[in-house]
DNA sequence: CGACAATACGGAGACAGTCTCCGTTTAGCA
DNA sequence: TGCTAAACGGAGACTGTCTCCGTATTGTCG
């Protein structure tokens, strides 16, 4: 890539971090082409969608949910806290910006999604906190870590949709984790 | 009203309805008006927003609502099967249109949301099948009916956007019924 | 019946966002 | 330094939302 080309991504990056941020995902793409300094055109040139623009912000986030599971693995504790632990973590990782639990929710699973990458780390994570789960034989085995994975996004979904305190959504992740336990 | 005005209402509700059906709830309402043979200013002033005119197309599906409801109350069985019957029917009563599982879970709890009237039904009845639970004793007595709706809702909102089949969906009912009975 | 408010209509157009095309500029190599 | 491929960026086409206001229709009252 050209030096300038590499400069504008990353300018663009940068501020669409910010702006998403601030105003959910459905901000003008538009108007962050503009507050990067560059038109309209060098923006769609990079990111062809907006999909492909978020997915570019979220790179830092993805180290950061592994990091997280570690901590979670290194628990020391029941069953039952690690994973509500686990699924307090995984409704904040989804929620840093407006709009995000619906958009990585939706989608897990879907092969051909630009945002697929992450989607992949965030399974991993979950994955790894719930075989813990599988080798201690304390999980349901009728459930697959896709399903749990929906399960959360989902609360997180509605959470992030009715602006949700975390003290109300605690109790919808404890029926989760009691529905999913032996 | 005006006998113009009345006829103009229920062409656009009607007209509604089916392009909503089709193309979810985020169809241009511009074409709306178009297919109903009024001006976007008719369809305007009829309903300044678009949930006004979403509420008006769930009139009809208020009724479908209780009626559903008694249904699952006659049902003969244990709180297990009645619990989970309810739920399937919960989540096929808000999935009716692309979009609405998120729109309506949403707006559950907005005391100033426009289809505000849809969710005090749908809550209604979501509370008369809980209250049966309660009581006998077998619903867990630290969450509330609307934390109930928000989780079958959640549920709802992440098949929807994964377009899931039925089938896939019964066994994230399941956990939350598992986790929600004593 | 006819006239006159009151009510409702509807489309032109302002505004905002998405996305593309293409003439212009720039980086980097020979 | 000169050349070419790569990249830029902004004008503008297109789509959807929503409003304003001149025009048309309704229904009532003398």
């Amino acid at each position: 890539m050209r030096a300038d080309a590499q400069r504008n991504y990353d300018r663009i990056v940068e501020v669409a971090r910010q702006v998403f941020r601030e105003q959910g995902y459905d901000a003008s793409l538009d108007l962050i082409a503009k507050q990067a300094g560059v038109g309209p055109g060098t923006l769609y040139r990079h990111f062809p969608t907006r999909d492909d623009l978020i997915d570019a912000v979220m790179q830092a986030w993805v180290d950061h949910v592994e990091e997280t599971a570690d901590k979670a693995l290194a628990y020391e504790g029941g069953p039952r806290d690690l994973l509500l632990h686990w699924f307090e973590e995984y409704v904040r990782l989804i929620s840093v910006h407006k709009g995000g639990p619906a958009k990585i929710t939706g989608a897990m699973g879907d092969e051909a999604s630009p945002i697929r990458t992450k989607c992949v780390v965030l399974q991993a994570a979950n994955g790894r906190v719930l075989d813990r789960l599988r080798a201690g034989d304390a999980l349901r085995d009728d459930v697959s870590s896709l399903q749990v994975a929906r399960l959360v996004g989902g609360v997180a979904t509605v959470a992030d949709q009715s602006d949700l305190e975390p003290a109300a959504v605690r109790p919808m992740l404890e029926v989760l984790t009691d529905g999913l336990l032996k």
